[in-house]
RNA sequence: GCGUCGGUGGCAGAGUGGUCAAUUGCAUCAGACUGUAAAUCUGACGGGCUUCGCCCUACGCUGGUUCAAAUCCAGCCCGGCGCA
């Protein structure tokens, strides 16, 4: 019989993590967060990360476990998470998962498996450098069962694919068995009440010296690059600090792109087909469904 | 008031007699997602259809030239700049 955890989603600025803390705190539970850029020591404001005050005495795992000028990777996540999952569940205690980055929940409930073929800097750098019809053309070659699924324009993901084949031969199918039985709560909200939380967050965040954040990892030797492929807060304010947006553009431009982003995860969201949702403030309802599947014999 | 440059699709901004419903970027809508995933990428995007094609309405307004105009001419309206 499979472990049972619990898996919050929803938007960003929905309240998963309100939620989570919740849910936690009424049913023994401790929370995993499933969050790409949280994982990173030192990017607090900028991804409203937890403080210690609002985690409530909750555990928190998979919060500032590598620094931000390394890369850390999808699998680097999920075998991290099964970790911490494991020593949650020996405690006796449930693990919650919680965060917006479906890809990385995927990875860590073993719904989708990740080779283990860490990146080649090397390999990418000159790869990086051919065009993606080049790419595409090699792929094709190499792997036409791969070349079949792939975005012929997406650089990004031939360039995977070719490490893939460099170190396998070819690129191995995704799919697995899920390693635990998992309640999937969803945070149901209105697009007006999403972009109400969106736009306020970052005013308040910006009250709370999140610009001062990115001045200081920058001054810490965080290059502007960097920041570049962090995205979203990181992006705009370097962008704002090099001069090519007013404070007034920046607002604006990380607003959009941040309603984007949560259009984007929505998305994803479409595919988890068992989603229970509930809405934001429905702790009661939460609390009860999570009952029901903890306590339900599979 | 005179001169001058300009008024193009939600915005910015190309086009300067036919091949233009109009390059491109942004926004918007829909979608993908096999170790960068807050990243990366795709499609649609004036309206209506029997949607690999057809019809209608469109490039400040009105009129004109022409087989044919967003593109040329005239007048008018509006904006920037210069001179008064």
């Amino acid at each position: 019989m499979k472990p049972k955890v619990i898996v919050i989603v929803g938007p960003t600025a929905s309240g998963k993590t309100m939620l989570s803390i919740e849910i936690a705190t009424l049913c023994d539970g401790e929370v995993v967060s499933a969050d790409s850029r949280q994982v990173y020591r030192g990017l607090d404001i900028g991804t409203g990360k937890v403080t210690p005050e609002e985690m409530n005495g909750i555990p928190h795992h998979l919060l500032d476990v590598a620094d931000p000028m390394d890369v850390y990777t999808a699998a680097d996540f999920a075998r991290d998470g099964q970790a911490a999952i494991n020593g949650i569940l020996e405690q006796n205690h449930l693990p919650i998962i919680a965060g917006g980055t479906f890809f990385y929940v995927d990875a860590l409930l073993g719904t989708v498996a990740v080779p283990e073929v860490p990146p080649n800097p090397a390999l990418r750098a000159s790869l990086e450098k051919r065009t993606a019809e080049a790419l595409f053309a090699e792929l094709q070659e190499k792997d036409a069962a791969r070349a079949e699924t792939i975005d012929p324009h997406n650089k990004v993901r031939l360039v995977r694919a070719l490490e893939l084949i460099d170190a396998l031969g070819s690129v191995p199918t995704p799919t697995s068995e899920p390693l635990y039985d998992a309640l999937f709560l969803g945070i149901e909200i209105t697009e007006a009440q999403l972009h109400h939380n969106i736009y306020k967050r970052i005013i308040d965040r910006l009250d709370h010296g999140m610009i001062e954040e990115v001045v200081q990892l920058h001054a810490n030797g965080m290059t502007y690059e960097r920041m570049e492929e962090l995205g979203l807060e990181y992006r705009y304010i370097s962008r704002h600090l090099k001069g090519e947006l007013t404070k007034e553009a920046m607002i604006d431009e990380l607003n959009t792109k941040t309603r984007q982003f949560a259009k984007r995860q929505l998305t994803w969201l479409k595919r988890y087909t068992a989603v229970q949702w509930v809405a934001p403030d429905a702790v009661t309802e939460a609390r009860a469904l999570v009952h029901h599947h903890t306590q339900t014999h599979s």
